[in-house]
RNA sequence: GCCCGGGUGGCGAAAUCGGCAGACGCAACGGACUUAAAAUCCGUUUUUCCGCAAGGAGAGUGCGGGUUCAAUUCCCGCCCCGGGCACCA
């Protein structure tokens, strides 16, 4: 990656977080504060840190999505675009009006381009060192150090006039520069042209401090806007005005010609900013992965050689928490030869961000013994992409994108081909846990342990599994639980005392044997199965399909007195194995009770027969005026007018429309009749 | 502010393509078994009204409208909860 220039060294500032003693990436910064320590506020510090180039990627990371839909959920994908943030505008150079010096702003509006009334820069702005007297500086420092520590709550717009004037290029017109503190040096170009009429927040900082306000859009379908006199901005798209040549031309278009303009004269162009920034990487912690370079006071920063990889960790070191990578203080570790000199050099001492390591993992556990390379790419290409993954939506910026952009990155040194790595992606609800997410990271985990204990496993895994379908968002409470174990002790009670003599095999019982027990049973135990399967297949909600266990074995109890002893073993053989995968420990139990060999898990799922899953006969709801008067029992496929006719003939239905006239008479056949009367 | 989810009994929830709202479980209550308790088995359990009862009538899926023979499900507006992004120019 350094090779190719995406994995980079650069002084910056940098998320800091005191408890950790570490730095942090800008995905790990939640709400101003850290990740792990929600009540630590992230400092800024300046350090020279190492960065992988993600925002190289961030087109192609921003188009694939396409390719992912309908196998991710949406609203991943949107965390996702939301954060790689990209949007097209135009960079345009105003010019210092003194000496020339050109200023660079970044907008998605050059169509408002003469409604511009001052230029804005941000307060840590590289001109301002030139531009600002030292009060002035003085306070554009006081403002970044407000940021630094900001309330996560909205900070008020505040600024101040430098003292200088810059050209509008389009129109030649002479305009203040502020400096403000709600520019951001880490966006765009660090500096904007605020265009009050068109924009809220410019329209906020200008009132605020009696700049201009010129309207130059109106609506496709209305006046300009007239000034003074405006009381909120007009953000949305319209008709050019009062903007010279550019006037009359509908906003888009003026985009598109303003800037093929700008490029023509070479003072600006067409251009895309992002909003996802590159992913810092140094930690000052021992446990991550060492960042495989070597420091050399002549050739300066050397990667170690392929052959010297993977670099391990040094074992027995101290830890110190002191906020420097405890590496630091292990000569054996840190004083080897530059590798391209030979002479003395300093081995890296910042590990890696742990992200680093679980954007690839899946691809290495394709390969795990391979000492020579990641993995081999001929095994890569037979088992990637991923099929189906599983994991949480808290990972839809951090986990979920650097895999992606790992997979990028590897497909173009040529390691694999595939170009994401997942296709199907299943986010699974959070617990949360007295009003707090559960989380390995926070430690706030309350698990199933004690309930294990209490209950065995069988049953912790089903309360798990009933509570709700798995991308809902639970509250963790352990009321109920009970309710299972009874479950499970039902079912073995059933199987047990119903076993009988095993020397029979009893598979295919296929014919619907005679007695109506028989018949009820085998009906209900070939609809779950065809239930559960299709749950498997598709919707993955283990709520219902335990449900419909549960259903099934109060059938067994309502009927056990009448159930023939021929159809007994096949029933207990499929509950057991409907339930192998929900309660694999009762489920086996019933397996060797049935004299049955080997592990019930590797039996093949249960088949069902659709025929013998039909009910006997539909009962068909009837309503008068959609209100529920009365059911009727015919034979499936019973014809349209027959319905009609035994519908009408019922004698609740008879009672209801009695003295009424029958407009018409709706019949979905096998499932209701409708009767609609005045 | 913008973008996603979600709102159904006392509770967790179900209703998979517009067709019987509340499956299944918890809690509660009643019964059987028991000297007794636990365990187990059986039953009641959205709600209001009428009825001694069998039974009957109405309301009801956050709120207000709409489409439809029929809406928890589709459309419009609003309220509340959860999550994400948030001076991103």
């Amino acid at each position: 990656m350094m090779e190719r220039g995406l994995a980079y060294r650069k002084k910056a500032l940098v998320n800091w977080c005191s408890k950790c003693a570490t730095v942090l990436a800008n995905e790990q910064v939640v709400e101003g504060c850290c990740w792990r320590h929600e009540d630590t506020p992230v400092e800024q510090r300046a350090l020279e840190q190492w960065f992988l180039k993600i925002t190289a990627y961030a087109d192609q990371l921003l188009d694939d999505m396409k390719d992912l839909e309908g196998g991710w959920p949406e609203r991943v994908l949107t965390m996702q675009r939301n954060w790689i943030g990209r949007s097209a505008g135009a960079e345009v150079d105003f010019r210092l009006a003194d000496t020339s010096t050109p200023i660079r702003v970044f907008t998605t509006r050059v169509d408002t381009i003469y409604g511009a009334t001052c230029v804005i820069l941000a307060p840590e702005h590289p001109l301002n060192e030139t531009l600002l007297d030292d009060a002035g500086k003085a306070r554009a420092k006081a403002m970044v150090d407000a940021r630094a520590n900001r309330d996560p709550g909205d900070i008020l717009k505040e600024g101040f006039f430098s003292g200088h004037y810059a050209i509008n290029p389009y129109n030649g017109e002479r305009v203040p520069i502020w400096v403000g503190n709600f520019v951001l040096m880490g966006y765009g170009t660090g500096a904007l042209m605020a265009v009050p009429a068109h924009d809220e927040r410019d329209f906020e900082f200008c009132r605020k401090y009696d700049i201009g306000v010129r309207p130059v859009i109106r609506p496709v379908e209305g006046e300009l806007a007239v000034e003074p006199g405006m009381q909120v901005s007009y953000t949305e798209d319209g008709v050019v005005e009062e903007s010279g040549e550019w006037s009359g031309l509908p906003s888009e278009e003026a985009r598109r010609r303003m800037s093929a303009y700008a490029e023509q004269n070479g003072f600006g162009k067409a251009a895309i900013t992002f909003r996802i920034k590159d992913w810092g990487i140094s930690r000052q912690r021992y446990w991550g992965t060492p960042i495989p370079v070597i420091h050399c006071p002549s050739c300066g920063v050397v990667p170690v050689p392929e052959d010297q990889l993977p670099v391990i960790l040094p074992e027995r070191i101290e830890i110190t928490g002191a906020g420097r990578s405890p590496l630091e203080n292990v000569p054996d570790f840190v004083n080897v030869n530059c590798p391209r000199c030979g002479g003395a050099g300093k081995r890296e001492t910042d590990t890696m961000d742990t992200f680093i390591d679980s954007s690839w993992y899946f691809y290495r556990y394709c390969d795990p013994r391979n000492s020579t390379m990641p993995f081999d790419p001929a095994k890569i290409a037979y088992w990637f992409e991923i099929d189906q993954y599983i994991g949480g939506v808290e990972h839809a910026i951090l986990h979920l994108i650097y895999s992606r952009f790992f997979t990028k990155m590897m497909r173009d040194i040529g390691l694999i081909r595939n170009n994401e790595p997942v296709r199907r992606m299943f986010t699974q609800g959070m617990v949360i846990a007295e009003g707090a997410k559960m989380s390995k990271s926070k430690g706030n985990v309350v698990g199933a342990d004690w309930l294990a204990e209490k209950f065995g496993a069988d049953t912790a895994r089903m309360f798990v599994l009933f509570a709700a379908p798995p991308e809902k968002e639970v509250d963790w409470r352990a009321e109920g639980a009970e309710g299972l174990y009874r479950f499970l002790g039902r079912v073995y009670r059933f199987a047990t005392r119903n076993v009988g003599q095993p020397e029979r095999p009893a598979t295919g019982v296929t014919d619907l044997p005679s007695t109506t027990s028989d018949r009820k049973v085998l009906r209900k135990l070939h609809q779950t199965v065809k239930k559960i399967t299709g749950d498997f297949e598709t919707r993955w909600h283990f709520n219902t399909c335990i449900a419909s266990i549960m259903e099934l074995v109060n059938v067994l109890y309502a009927e056990e007195a009448n159930i023939s002893a021929a159809v007994k073993p096949e029933i207990i053989e499929k509950l057991a194995l409907l339930l192998a995968p929900f309660a694999p420990y009762v489920s086996q139990e019933i397996w060797d009770e049935l004299g049955r060999e080997g592990p019930v898990f590797r039996q093949c799922w249960p088949s069902f027969d659709p025929e013998l899953a039909k009910d006997e006969e539909a009962e068909i709801p009837v309503q008068v005026n959609g209100k529920l008067r009365g059911r009727i029992h015919v034979p499936f496929g019973t014809a349209k007018d027959e319905l009609e006719r035994r519908a009408l003939a019922d004698e609740k239905v008879q009672s209801a429309i009695a003295g009424k006239q029958v407009k018409k008479v709706i019949v979905i056949p096998d499932k209701l009749v409708n009767i609609v009367v005045q």
